[in-house]
DNA sequence: CTGAAAGCGCTTACAG
DNA sequence: CTGAAAGCGCTTACAG
């Protein structure tokens, strides 16, 4: 445990004050060049660390980050993590993590830990069932905070999906195959995000005047656990659905998953599709037609919301962010060859990704 | 931004001295429990937060241990992150976490950076390519260290799997089942892991009198993608290999992916083996057989072995931790039921997971 | 362009 | 059992 030298020690060896090493660490115009110099040469000669844990007390910004992320089993948070702290430390900013695991206490406990490490900001994905006054009690602590995924109102910094959409048109592209008995496997009631999936697939299939039978909406666990479950229930229904929409790609993955252990194939018996496209999607057997918003542009734009937030120039008075990302479908085999109504579709498909644009009517 | 108060606010507020209040709050049995619950109770009036920044910096120690991982789109690490910060939350310290990208140049400032916020230790899976003597680099700068997955010297703490075991398990599983031309995909040369993964498999070989063609060892990169490119080598090799022991899960999906293209299966066509046991390859098409050392033990012990060496009580002096799990084999389809001269493990393997203990000779 | 002084919010001996 | 004082390594006005 070797003692570090400080600017004190600088200051002595180059002769200067200790103000002026400390202006010539911030880059300050106003040393002169070759002071600056001098200052730099003796830093790198006592091997200075700078202590940003106290410029951070002193001064009055800090330059740490904190991200709440609720489930880092779901690769699509980690695409999002990965991303968020890419741009952050491209700014100079350190990420402090925490994982919650959808526990509510849990992500109390961390936030509490955050503001006694003095971040600078917030990107929280909350854990479901996060009380609805939670951003603004964030808010009241004096830090920015952004929600990444989950929205909570709009008085918040949000930087999500269009699900409803999203879902909308992931159904579609099952009923321009020829499917009009569709299931969807996900929560039948729920969070905002859940609300919003289901409603979407609800919304295409009422605008094309099909009837959504009850159980066709399957409640199951979010994973490839409640995939597998899906599976089971959708081939006891009579008639059974020959389609089946995943609230995400880990459902997605189960469904896929229990199919072949049944003998039979996504795309062919039932087609599938899921919603985030992880990397993964794209190698599982079938491939998988899923949703895509891009994790890395979400945690590109939530990273640069906050980093607005951020900035001493900003004067806090900008109105909330309400980003929503318009999906796009990216069509693999596990949704095509079933129905065969489209045979051009079901042609190249399996071989060819295409995303099909999200457009708005 | 409303201004936070501090213990002279509730010294002020509770009528004591800013001393007796820091006492209070490091629970300290030599104030009057009277006194203390006075304290308490007008740090809750005052909303109170701890400033850990200032106490690190008066203190002599810090609550923040960095996490460097070099590969977070490898679900294996993030299984790994996740155990390790739970582990060291219980602790009460507080995860910095930074992703290399197996970039040696983002490794090095990330390390800087972790040395500017003055974390307590370092927990540490180092880039490809790390210079050597960086271990003895971060110990000089009086961190403690502890490797994960990767080990660099027997000086520094490490935790890790006997990958030279492992291999050779994985090995010898597909020799009894009767396979005698096995391929390794994964890297010809390199660095620790994958010399002692490759070291394991020719070990095996060679203890079975198996001879190896150069050709079956495939170099590729460490991706579904480089499986993929194995499986078009394999299948132009004369006589092909009729079974792949790969690098990792991640390089098996890509193998279970592009023999699903080609219209076979694993387990049929070829035999498949991986490395990691990651969740995701419960679920794959067939579920994959591979070697698991369990990433939430490793992580667990990891964080036991860098809070040992946080422990103020600790003199410093104990030898470094070398820990290296010994692996076992988690046999699903992909590795059983081609070469048919074991009926008794095809027969179950597809439905029943079974482990099979890794034992020393 | 540079220095002396005060202070960020805590902890730690040292008195009493 | 409690308080007064010094100081952790910086930054920030304020002088000059």
């Amino acid at each position: 445990m070797k003692t570090v030298p400080t600017i004190q020690d600088i200051a002595a060896a180059a002769g200067v004050s200790k103000s002026t090493v400390s202006l010539v660490l911030q880059q300050s115009p106003k040393i002169k060049a070759e002071t600056a110099d001098k200052v730099r040469a003796a830093a790198q000669l006592l091997g200075y660390v700078y202590n940003r844990g106290a410029a951070n007390l002193r001064g009055t910004r800090s330059t740490i980050v904190g991200m709440v992320i609720n489930d880092l089993t779901n690769p699509f948070f980690v695409e999002l993590l990965v991303a968020i702290e890419r741009v952050l430390a491209q700014s100079g900013y350190t990420t402090l993590m925490a994982h919650t695991a959808e526990n509510v206490a849990t992500q109390t406990r961390v936030l509490q830990s955050m503001r006694e490490q003095n971040v600078a900001g917030l990107i929280m994905s909350p854990a479901l069932g996060t009380p609805e006054q939670l951003p603004d009690e964030i808010k009241s602590w004096g830090i920015p905070l952004v929600l990444v995924m989950r929205p909570m109102g709009t008085d918040v910094d949000t930087v999500g999906v269009d699900n409803s959409f999203g879902f909308a048109l992931a159904t579609e592209h099952l009923i321009a195959q020829g499917h009009t008995r569709i299931a969807f496997a996900g929560n039948r009631t729920g969070y905002a995000v859940a609300n919003q999936r289901r409603q979407g697939y609800l919304t295409a299939m009422a605008s094309h005047a099909l009837t959504v039978a009850d159980e066709w909406i399957i409640d199951v666990e979010l994973t490839p656990e409640g995939g597998r479950k899906a599976v089971r229930s959708i081939f006891e229904m009579r008639p059974r659905p020959t389609a089946v929409v995943c609230y995400n790609d880990q459902v997605a993955f189960g469904v896929l998953h229990e199919l072949d252990r049944m003998g039979k194939r996504a795309g062919k018996a039932l087609a599938v599709v899921g919603c985030d496209n992880v990397v993964a999607a794209e190698h599982t057997n079938p491939p998988l037609t899923t949703l895509s918003a891009g994790a890395d542009k979400l945690g590109t734009i939530a990273s640069e919301t906050l980093l607005a937030r951020l900035d001493p120039a900003a004067d806090g008075k900008e109105p909330p962010v309400q980003y929503f990302a318009i999906p796009q479908l990216v069509v693999r085999e596990s949704s095509v060859g079933s129905a065969g109504r489209h045979p051009h579709l079901s042609v190249d498909a399996p071989r060819t990704e295409r995303r099909v644009a999200g457009q708005r009517q």
